[in-house]
DNA sequence: ACTAAAAATGTAATCCATTACATTTCAGAA
DNA sequence: TTCTGAAATGTAATGGATTACATTTTTAGT
């Protein structure tokens, strides 16, 4: 593999020359330039990465760090990145989690051994305190979810807003008996999905009856979802419509009704939240919120790389707009 | 940053010494390695990746090249690849072709580039001639599907075997008008499911009339299942039994019956393949044959490390065994 | 106590691109 | 023609870990 020296002695120049064609800085002649265009390409030369990467001391990777792939919510986000990486000139080092804290800081571990420049978290699980170690020294940005009080940049949707448009629209088809499937993760979404929730529902003065707020796996799996819609479906004042903050765990609610013979959406509204996981595969088809996940792969990126260009942390909350797509599985209220 | 001489300083030895200390070769003095130890905490040294990477030439990275992280199948795969990789000490970058065979070259170039070390191939569509101009200078194993010709080391299931094995099953169970429904891309694993059934068929003395042999498209989406399934349906001689060459397809063809009225499976067997999409989310649940991805991305990477390490590339076949899962979408013929 | 061999440690070169600083070349003005 | 400043190019240092080779120290045998 030839090396610039050879290049610099086949264009008879110096080896700086050859670097400043290469990095097309500072002045060379015409002429000069394409003696050393000659020499490269009669060499068939490629600048050593590893040589480049260590002198300029930097990687020209960002770290993802992630719960898991195989979500793919998550895969979307992680397209939108890897794309944008590429285009900026990065290259993406995905490091899945399993949701486990210990890899996590693993994964951030990397940062510190310079193997990547900066990183983007999906759903961490690490705490502001921990947060801030890796920060002070390696750019960072929250993709979806994030911990608000780190001051770090982040990328979301208003998942209050878009919650509290949910719950709005079932309201507003003359459902009363609204009841909910939220998770057990301490994700933000989840906590101002809920918040959203509550504060709607009051705000329209209806009673959230204890037994309302169902549970789901922290992984939205739809057996949690049918699970958790079995007992709502079973209670007293059984609800007309439920609010699920996942589309599994609406695909899971679906299923309960179904098993119990109540047919959604004629006896039953159930709505999603995401709108990644085969919302339209089988009917009825699902209502949901739509969720720009490859925009927000994509900003979360470009935060990334302003930081990482800038060399300062800034402070900035992106917000993306979300879509509610009313679809099969809701209905007007109909006694 | 404190760099291995000023922990060489502090420890009152050489760099070498603190080098061999730190890849624990050659021989050190017990009392010497201490003090290397101690200088090493005391100045929270960690060696820069960047210098030893440029030192020794390597990256430490391997290159994962796949068409769609977003596809669950190939999101199991990375799974096991990345948990491989870690645990020997490589990263996993994932390059997303979107099935384009000009990205997919831009990938391999990163290998030329040292981005990294070694690649694994998933569903590439290069073929062997543009293959060998790459592997010829850095190791690549290919999984789950791959180009015979090209004689690189590979992991995937015996496709052939497998799918004659549901059509056996088919063929036992009493059906004898079995349709397929393959797909228009070329992958390997595509042909031997499709050459099996044809052999298959003739072996037991079915024929497989025109227009038996349906087509889905090339990523096997459920829409295309669909509509390929409406075709067969609408058959004069109406199959009984289709044996789909993905989950989603049968999801798809499942879908199609039931617009159709076709109890499946009273009327109508149907068969998946991988048993990776909500192949039980849905009754009814679906008969398909399950793919071992995570081990087949666990044993791709094994395959490149040894590769990597012996700087040899020798041709290796890794097999791995599926399993035949019987479910609820298919039954006995039942005239 | 002395010596040879083995073990431990040290010195300095090396990997290759970038870049600060030095030198040469050139164009235009006097 | 000579001079000056700008443009072009060159020289050599630099980054941090690894390692070939050199040197010193230790061990063991006599």
């Amino acid at each position: 593999m030839a090396t610039i020296s050879d290049v610099a002695k086949e264009a008879r120049v110096s080896v700086a020359t050859v670097s400043r064609v290469l990095n097309n800085k500072e002045s060379v002649r015409k002429e000069t330039q394409q003696r050393v265009y000659d020499a490269i390409e009669k060499l068939n030369f490629q600048p050593n990465l590893l040589a480049r990467n260590f002198r300029r001391s930097e990687s020209r990777v960002i770290l993802i760090i992630t719960p898991n792939i195989t979500n793919p919510y998550y895969a979307h986000i992680l397209t939108g990145i890897g794309e944008t990486a590429g285009s900026l000139g990065y290259s993406a080092l995905i490091f899945n989690t399993g949701g486990s804290l210990e890899k996590e800081k693993d994964g951030m571990e990397m940062l510190k051994q310079r193997r990547a420049d900066g990183a983007i978290l999906l759903a961490s699980a690490m705490e502001s305190p921990h947060l801030l170690e890796y920060v002070e020294s390696h750019p960072v940005v929250q993709c979806s979810e994030y911990d608000g009080a780190s001051g770090l940049p982040r990328v979301s949707i208003d998942n209050h807003l878009a919650a509290k448009e949910v719950v709005e629209y079932l309201i507003d088809s003359g459902h009363e008996r609204i009841a909910t499937i939220s998770s057990k993760n301490t994700y933000i979404s989840t906590k101002e999905r809920l918040d959203a929730y509550r504060e709607t529902m009051k705000a329209h003065g209806l009673k959230v009856p204890r037994g309302y707020i169902a549970h789901g796996d922290p992984d939205y799996s739809f057996k949690s979802g049918k699970k958790a819609a079995t007992k709502l479906l079973s209670l007293k004042e059984r609800p007309t419509a439920i609010f699920c903050i996942s589309d599994t765990l609406a695909l899971g609610a679906i299923s309960a009704a179904m098993e119990l013979g109540i047919k959604v959406p004629e006896e039953l509204t159930v709505t999603g939240f995401d709108d990644v996981d085969d919302t339209t595969m089988f009917h009825p088809y699902i209502t949901t919120v739509k969720q720009p996940c490859y925009d927000l792969g994509m900003r979360a990126m470009k935060l990334l790389f302003d930081q990482m260009m800038k060399k300062e942390i800034s402070e900035s909350k992106v917000i993306l707009s979300h879509q509610f797509v009313v679809r099969e599985s809701s209905a007007p209220y109909n006694p």
